[in-house]
DNA sequence: ATGCCATATTGGTCGGACCACCGGGTCACC
DNA sequence: GGTGACCCGGTGGTCCGACCAATATGGCAT
């Protein structure tokens, strides 16, 4: 058994959080203005620095505008936020949106197929003996945790083969979505059992830096799960 | 003649940006601590709330970690950092790093690629002709500011066409880097005369539902823009 | 070595003050 | 009627100084 750190909570974060929820569920339109910092902070009762701490942070996030005198105004969301912001507008109301979920998948497929194809184009057989492990893993899981872990592991390993650091940055902000919100993406792995055949083939693609091929293993991997992962 | 809005700078905003470069120059590794927030305070002689705002930025963009009662540490960079500081991470002394501007452009040439395919699969007349307009615009523009205004505006639209959420979300990103660095990425525009024959028959296969087509034309596009920006 | 404890260091929150900017209103002036 | 100067309340930005909370460190007893 092993214990993962107890969940320390900042209350600039848990306010920033709160407010999130508030916009995101159509509390504040776009275009609204939030309540003054100092209203705010009487109404959570907590200091004005905290206030301004999750205000910056939503600001961060992309969802509100600050200008100094002028208030603080709620931006249209699916214009100006980025990645940061999908799984909790994949779960509004705690329940999946299928149709964003299917624009999720198939940009997954996209990325998936490109990543494996570069990453086979500089293959080499140190790179494929790391995949092959990450494989093995794959395989012995035993439940839906294990396979979305190595998984994903799986992909991020394909993402430092293809040697592009972009992707690189680009995983990365990923990994941020995918790690803060585990459990949601988890409903994908629980539909069915995982066939990783593909992911086997593509092993082989790598070893044999057959770029096409492993494009192709991964394009039907990931059309397999944008398939199954809408019927749920 | 018109006036741009004069630029208003917030310390916090100065001062974060400045531990940003010296982060991305190097003069703190991975691991490192930053100095507490009491002594940076009195270095940039401003208060503490402006220096927490800063490093609270810092923290945003995944460039440290903080840790109550134990430091700000600096982190991987490419291990953790998002798309965000791609700009900076492009021209860390000014000048533009060609090995990962050819990354960047090698990812640009699928997105251009499977943007346009999945536009023209939802194709529509009005999607044509706002397409065309935005062309014009393009062949009409006399400076690389304007081509290169234009040109992004074409990939909106067709983010826009796609109808893919997701890849809105992304492409909101991207935007955002672009916006900031706009003359960062004048450069690759100022090489040479554009040809805007790939998105006359982009337009054409939007026109005609031909996502194949699509595709192949932003793929060569890409590509040429692939090729020419390494030559500079 | 190990575990415990006091202490120093460092980030988090607090309360209150003042400055800078924006918007709207008033009013004299043309 | 329109214009510009001015004032003023609302709001975000910065500052100050204090205390709380978590961590890091080193000494001490076992």
């Amino acid at each position: 058994m092993s214990f993962s750190p107890v969940q320390r909570i900042k209350v600039s974060e848990q306010i920033a959080e709160t407010i999130r929820e508030a916009i995101l569920t159509g509390s504040y339109a776009p275009g609204d203005n939030l309540p003054p910092e100092r209203k705010l902070a009487a109404e959570f009762d907590v200091n004005r620095s905290s206030i301004r701490e999750a205000i910056h942070r939503l600001e961060a996030w992309g969802l509100v505008e600050v200008r100094h005198g002028g208030g603080t105004r709620v931006v249209d969301i699916l214009a100006s936020a980025g990645l940061h912001l999908l799984p909790f507008l994949l779960a509004p109301a705690g329940r999946l949106d299928p149709s964003l979920l299917r624009d999720l998948l198939e940009l997954r497929v996209e990325l998936l197929a490109w990543t494996a194809e570069r990453a086979a184009a500089n293959g080499s057989d140190e790179a494929a003996a790391s995949l092959s492990a990450t494989l093995e893993a794959l395989d012995a899981a035993t439940d839906h945790e294990g396979v979305q872990e190595f998984d994903f592991v799986f992909f991020e390993q394909l993402v430092q083969l293809s040697r592009n650091r972009v992707l690189r940055l680009l995983a990365n902000g990923i990994r941020r979505v995918y790690m803060e919100n585990r459990q949601l993406f988890l409903a994908l792995y629980a539909t069915q059992e995982i066939d990783t055949s593909p992911h086997r083939a593509t092993v082989e693609a790598v070893c044999r830096r057959d770029s096409a091929a492993a494009r192709a293993a991964m394009t039907t991997y990931g059309r397999k799960a944008l398939e199954s992962g809408l019927l749920s």
